[in-house]
DNA sequence: CGTGTAAGGAATTCTGACACG
DNA sequence: CGTGTAAGGAATTCTGACACG
């Protein structure tokens, strides 16, 4: 319905909600955002704004950092999978890929 | 996939940022949830907190009131729109009347 | 590197109320 | 009835910085 796209997308949520939802502290979203690792708008008096795409990516950037890895690694990671997504062709490809794989697999084990 | 239809219907935009979405006052909107045609959550710390669907009710509602439509009235309406979409049965039941009324109207006028 | 915290200021939100009509 | 506004207080958000490690 494109209307739903636009939902998950619309920059809305105010930091200290991001805060409540990810249980990141207000001080490390910050810091997340000047590493690069998300990019939310201002408000016309120079709020943070927030979308629920941005909420999920700081989830996942919250099991990353658990994990121990660093925001640098993140930063790639996140840069991978936007390149992925921009470029169908690729990804079906690599799909494809992945389905003969298992297929051979199955084969072999068969 | 029911994750969005998470999204447009969880709480998370607070009254300022709804007032520039819908170019309703803060002042209206409190009022609107007074008359009851609103009903936003209230975050830990008292802040109301709407959703997209929400924004989109609040939209409704300010085109109603430019036509001068009374809030007890809206409020009606929004009771009637609710009733029916809690009803399946019924509601199709209604679409099946209008369809056979279009069908009526067209041989009477064919 | 990643995160906490105190600092000072600006803007938000809340409620109850008075005003106008 | 519907909406504006001033009032006083509490909580939010912002930035730049110091601290620890």
């Amino acid at each position: 319905m494109q209307e739903e796209r636009s939902y998950k997308d619309k920059k809305v949520i105010s930091i200290g909600t991001v805060s409540e939802l990810t249980g990141l502290s207000v001080r490390q979203i910050r810091y997340y955002e000047e590493r690069q690792l998300i990019s939310p708008e201002r408000s016309s008096k120079g709020t943070r704004k927030y979308s629920f795409s941005d909420v999920e990516r700081l989830m996942n950037i919250a099991d990353l950092r658990e994990e121990g890895v660093q925001t640098t690694e993140i930063l790639k990671d996140i840069r991978k999978k936007e390149e992925k997504s921009k470029n169908p062709a690729q990804l079906r490809k690599k799909m494809l890929q992945g389905q003969l794989n298992a297929h051979f697999q199955y084969k072999h084990n068969g």
